[in-house]
DNA sequence: AACCGTCACAACCGCATGCGA
DNA sequence: CTCGCATGCGGTTGTGACGGT
């Protein structure tokens, strides 16, 4: 299902990412924000491309993914709207909150593709058969449909012309958090070999540690509270304590419900002055907007 | 047990687009 | 207007999992 690792000719990783590779990415983007995917892989010790740095947080690692089955409600509305855009996956996807482009692409060409086509023979033979009692009925002698259906829809699908249907995506209660990898048995022993280390000490000690609600400071265990569902743990908080000049320490208290949702102040002392923006170089703090944090590195005062 | 075909999906590639100099 | 850079987007590929023979 994953690709095995590979180098390719300028040294830059290539193929799967590791849980290693994952940690470095996710404590980088969550402490200093994405200022720059062409530079952040060397700021974060990554020996990848901008590129694909940005691939892997926008479409596995950034918060609010949802993960797991696609709901009927969720298909219905894929087809909905493919019907009404075309193969337009990103603006599809928005309207599916938690779900990438790439996900409800690979959906559409493994599995909902394939059920429109089924239905479509379906509804064609449906149509012949009928066609075919009404000729044997009216003794006529007509000619079967040379062009095909091209509306497709699956045979559950209730799916109305009208573009303005009311459809609601699904609200993402069952997850707010994407499970960092699902290879989760490979990270209790992680070495980072590198010279950034707040990666060493943050990411390993304090990073997962400060969202793990049982206090189990085991690689695995501090995963799994990722994963978990604000409503599980919403009534509890998480009291940061740690020595890193985490970004977490400027609230102090944190928990569940506000860990992704809540502005941070990102440290961008490491990022060269050149790269930044005049407004981030003259701030004393940088607040990048909820809304645009995960995808663009805008900065406000 | 070994082989093979299919499936699911993460990741890559190339082109398009936006934006600032 | 043009150029170069960064990012976004859609098509495609590669690979492990899985089921059937």
């Amino acid at each position: 299902m994953v690709r095995t690792p590979s180098c390719d000719k300028s040294g830059l990783r290539k193929g799967t990412w590791t849980p290693e590779e994952d940690m470095k990415l996710v404590a980088y983007v969550t402490r200093y924000g994405c200022w720059n995917w062409r530079q952040l892989p060397k700021f974060a010790g990554l020996a990848r491309c901008g590129k694909s740095c940005r691939l892997r947080w926008m479409n596995y690692l950034r918060p609010n993914l949802k993960r797991g089955n696609f709901t009927p409600q969720e298909e219905e509305c894929i087809i909905r709207m493919l019907k009404k855009l075309g193969n337009r996956w990103s603006a599809i996807a928005a309207e599916l909150p938690g779900r990438t482009d790439n996900e409800i692409k690979n959906h559409w060409h493994t599995t909902l593709k394939k059920r429109c086509q089924q239905s479509t023979v379906t509804n064609e033979e449906a149509r012949a058969s009928k066609s075919k009692n009404k000729e044997s009925r009216a003794g006529t002698n007509s000619v079967p449909n040379k062009n095909g259906v091209t509306v497709s829809v699956p045979a559950t699908s209730q799916i109305s012309d009208n573009s303005s249907d009311s459809f609601s995506p699904v609200s993402s209660s069952s997850s707010e958090f994407s499970s960092i990898t699902s290879d989760r048995s490979s990270m209790g022993n992680l070495v980072f070999e590198d010279d950034f280390g707040f990666l060493d000490s943050y990411v390993n000690e304090s990073f997962w540690k400060e969202l793990n609600l049982d206090g189990d400071t085991s690689c695995t265990e501090m995963v799994d509270s990722c994963a978990l569902s604000p409503n599980q743990s919403s009534s509890e908080s998480v009291v940061v304590e740690n020595d890193f000049g985490s970004f977490l320490d400027a609230y102090g208290e944190v928990t569940f419900d506000n860990f992704w949702s809540e502005p941070y102040v990102a440290d961008v002392s490491h990022v060269p002055s050149e790269l930044l923006v005049p407004s981030v170089v003259e701030s004393e703090y940088f607040t990048p907007m909820y809304d645009d944090l995960w995808g663009q590195s805008h900065f406000v005062q």
